[in-house]
RNA sequence: GCCGAAGUGGCGGAAUUGGUAGACGCGCUGGACUCAAAAUCCAGUGGCCUUCGGGUCGUGUGGGUUCGAUUCCCACCUUCGGCACCA
């Protein structure tokens, strides 16, 4: 089609419905956005390259105007890189198991597999619509035995590593949808997904050692310079890192050492009881065959019924197990008791209750009469503890109460009394994290199997890498029974060991989603790779993603376990770097109707209406032009009718134009055009805004409406739709073939004389005591004293300086002058 | 409770290094074109006062620094987000 005379004979008016597939076929024909990998040596192998990365999307069959907002930002970045010289690594996939595509199976029959299928048809469909230079060679699916093949190596790796787990402990469950959940999927204790309450269960799980990666995950944050601060902030936060000491109790007349975890070691002398966990184990040991037996089960039994939304509401309460503890510092016998505001799962599951010093231990003492006993005081003033826990953690605090410590400020008693502990082999200096290990096995099916069998000879035995991928079998009945949908598939259960060849069974768990996403970036770099997940040269030389962009409801989930992943390869040498996204953008969510988008609410705004209506170019520019992209925005139909209505101006005005001989004057349209240059380019590069260089290019195309004489407005044209071409690139490429050209998207990015970039003439601001009172005309060549003398001999200012005295003059050059009068 | 972000016309927003507050767009008002409408184009559009020259107030509230503050500092209010029985 570039071969047709490169100008139609009519002024045709602007039809995005006949432009945008035009030129979506000739970019599929000419492949014009993939990106083949470069061989190691060649000289495209030294070319200058980048990776824009979007979130991976879960393919619900409608695109959203989230993802629209998503994609069109990488879509910009992209095409401005790749103009300004840049090879970029731009790819699409679907993170393609998961939950949504089982409960339509079960809803509506049919198989989790053709319904996400049909779904990726749609959506990949739908996203083609929108003009997006993605390289669809490099499409995957996780859903795909050809990735989760490797999804299943790489678990059998951090499996060979001691990374992954299996072990019996208290789980989250969702009762509705019949599986456990990660700690992260728990909100407000109800279930991310549904929102059911979520229980408690006693439950044998996979898990994978991300605990062993805090410090990591912390310190490696300073690789991380271009991300927001907010979601570092989040990441901190979730991973809860505490300094403090382990203190090592012994239970009175035995041998019994139960350590605890305190961030207050300054306070070891106000400890006047401890408090294990309902769920400690040592509870029914410590009070079997003794008079409290009965009441500390019956307690036991009463808290495990509830749930954690129902422990934190209640008020404190717990029983005396009839046991004490001696405290090892001064040897002061103090009771133990069992109550629920412990938690098994943080620390110890035990702690020296400091009722003086902690609001919770206050709260505890005051319900059941237990003394109260101040360790900590303020240098100046008086608190009364009995009142109210002394809570803080002030360096001019000092101790009292506590034998030779008392006197020494809280900070250098924390270190003595740690020391001391050490000295006697009775506590040491600890770090306690929040983050628990991240949990991957869920009792559904449509989720990458676990590859591993069960032998009773040889007990727990990956399947050997040589055998994968472990294939989900096609089942009937995916209804949850609360194990997993796999076990009924009883011929896919019976193997063979591959250890000792004898009888076995299959894991019948799957694989937490999160975990297909927590390496799909790397996957993109090498995506046909029959033999390996991904060769290592290839991968270093695109990673790390140089532009991560995506919703900010993933900050803790997927942007964690993809560290998490990468540094635990990294360090089985299977990459070359620690962390995944050098830079991250996070996305703003799309409101309508007040609310954020979501199914339940009925709010969904979709595109495809609006692609039929205005074209699929409004759409992309209007979803950018809506405001700050980092910020929350609500959909308005008005908005895409300006934005629609612009593209038509731009038409007329470029069409116009055409008609116009280039000119290399210096005119004002000229100048306008340079000024729009540097600051479109500006705002992308360096800003990292993208609804500001809307702005300006609608800026331009008023001006040369408003100047249709200037020999500059074809330059000025030809200025605003290279500058248009990554918001809206079929409108862009048309007009650019009518103004005589070819293949705007391989066109370099435009330049500027910054010599153009001042006007002649400005208006100076003429102020008197900093108010406003003249504008006035004047040279940019003017020199100061020049401005002033100017500023003064105005009539207006005149009436202002009457009488009085110029005490001060400020003059800003090219701006304004001020004169101080009094 | 702790941590973080944000408050600007009727609305979305702009003002990048302390220097003309309100760019750009929506909406609204008036006009042109039309038999009429749509589309398009032109003009106006922060509040109050006005003798139509202009004056005055104005960026959540109250202070401060400065010749000059949406921008910097202090205190507070509101909204949103995250964390929260984490010892």
């Amino acid at each position: 089609m570039t071969d047709e005379p490169a100008k139609t004979t009519i002024e045709d008016a602007y039809d995005p419905q006949a432009i945008e597939p035009k030129w979506q076929a000739l970019w599929a024909k000419e492949r014009a956005f993939a990106v083949p990998n470069p061989k190691p040596g060649r000289p495209e192998w030294n070319e200058r390259s980048t990776y824009v990365l979007e979130m991976l999307p879960y393919p619900s069959g409608e695109l959203h105007m989230g993802h629209v907002k998503n994609y069109t930002l990488g879509d910009v970045v992209a095409h401005f890189r790749r103009r300004g010289g840049w090879k970029v690594l731009r790819p699409m996939g679907y993170d393609a198991f998961g939950l949504p595509a089982e409960n339509a199976a079960i809803k509506e029959g049919g198989q989790p597999r053709e319904i996400t299928e049909r779904n990726i048809g749609r959506i990949r469909e739908q996203m083609q619509r929108m003009g997006w230079a993605i390289d669809w060679e490099r499409e995957i699916s996780t859903h795909t035995p050809e990735y989760y093949r490797w999804t299943q190596l790489l678990f059998l790796k951090l499996f060979e590593r001691g990374l992954a787990y299996r072990k019996e402990s208290l789980q989250n469950w969702c009762p509705k949808d019949q599986t456990v959940l990660a700690n992260e999927q728990v909100v407000d204790g109800r279930c991310e997904r549904c929102g059911s309450e979520v229980e408690k269960r006693s439950l044998e799980q996979w898990f994978f050692r991300i605990t062993d990666y805090a410090e990591a995950l912390l310190d490696e944050m300073s690789l991380l310079e271009q991300w927001p601060e907010r979601v570092l902030t989040m990441q901190r936060n979730w991973i809860g890192r505490s300094e403090g000491a382990e203190v090592v109790f012994r239970v009175e007349n035995t041998e019994i050492d139960v350590p605890v975890f305190t961030t207050r070691p300054d306070t070891l002398f106000g400890a006047t009881f401890f408090v294990l966990a309902p769920e400690h184990p040592l509870v029914a040991e410590l009070v079997a065959g003794r008079p409290e037996e009965e009441a500390v089960r019956a307690y036991v039994k009463q808290a495990q019924g509830r749930s954690n939304i129902e422990r934190e509401e209640k008020a404190k309460d717990g029983v005396f197990t009839g046991r004490n503890m001696v405290n090892p510092v001064n040897g002061a016998r103090i009771p133990i008791w069992v109550a629920d505001y412990v938690l098994m799962e943080y620390g110890t599951g035990a702690i020296m209750a400091v009722p003086a010093h902690d609001e919770r231990d206050h709260a505890f003492a005051r319900q059941y009469e237990l003394p109260i006993v101040q360790v900590i005081a303020p240098r100046e003033g008086e608190v009364d503890v009995q009142v109210e826990a002394y809570v803080s953690s002030s360096p001019d605090d000092v101790l009292v109460n506590s034998s030779e410590f008392s006197q020494s400020p809280s900070p250098e008693a924390k270190r003595s009394i740690i020391n001391w502990l050490g000295a006697v082999g009775l506590g040491d200096a600890k770090v306690s994290y929040r983050l628990r290990d991240w949990l991957i096995s869920r009792q559904r099916y449509w989720g990458c199997p676990i590859p591993i069998v069960y032998c009773d000879k040889c007990g727990i035995v990956p399947v050997p890498g040589s055998e994968l991928p472990v294939l989900l079998p096609e089942i009937s009945d995916f209804l949850p029974k609360g194990r997993s949908p796999l076990a009924t598939a009883e011929e896919w259960v019976q193997v063979k060991c591959p250890s000792c060849g004898g009888e076995a069974r299959r894991e019948t768990d799957t694989l937490d989603t999160f975990v297909d996403s927590s390496w799909y970036f790397i996957r993109y770099c090498d995506p046909h790779n029959a033999e390996a997940p991904w060769d290592r040269q290839i991968v270093d030389h695109w990673m790390p993603v140089d532009q991560y962009i995506g919703g900010v409801e993933h900050a803790i989930l997927h942007l964690m376990y993809a560290r998490f992943f990468t540094k635990a390869l990294a360090d089985m040498g299977m990459l070359g770097f620690r962390e995944p996204f050098a830079r991250l953008f996070t996305q703003g969510m799309i409101h309508y109707r007040g609310a954020k988008m979501s199914k339940s609410k009925g709010n969904v705004v979709m595109p495809n209406p609006y692609i039929e209506r205005f074209g699929a170019d409004a759409v992309r520019l209007n979803i950018l032009f809506m405001g700050p992209a980092d910020q929350d925005a609500e959909w308005q139909d008005s908005g895409i009718e300006g934005t629609s209505r612009f593209l038509g101006r731009l038409w007329r005005t470029v069409l116009e134009a055409a008609d116009k001989p280039m000119s290399s004057k210096v005119t004002p349209l000229a100048r306008k055009a340079h000024q729009t240059i540097a600051k479109v380019t500006d705002d992308i590069d360096r800003r990292f805004v993208f609804n500001t260089p809307i702005a300006a290019v609608m800026e331009l195309v008023n001006e040369i409406n408003r100047a249709p004489q200037d020999p500059g407005a074809r330059f000025a044209a030809e200025t605003a739709v290279s500058l248009i071409q990554p918001y809206a690139p079929h409108i862009a490429e048309e007009l650019w073939q009518r103004l005589g050209h070819e293949r705007l998207w391989i066109e370099p990015w435009p330049t500027y004389d910054e010599r153009l970039l001042e006007q002649e003439a400005f208006e100076l601001v003429v102020q008197v005591n900093g108010k406003v009172r003249d504008r006035l005309p004047a040279s940019v060549a003017a020199s100061e004293e020049q401005l002033v003398e100017l500023a003064r001999s105005s009539p207006r200012v005149a009436p202002y300086l009457e009488g009085k005295q110029i005490r001060k003059t400020i003059v800003v050059p090219r701006k304004l002058v001020n004169l101080v009068v009094g």
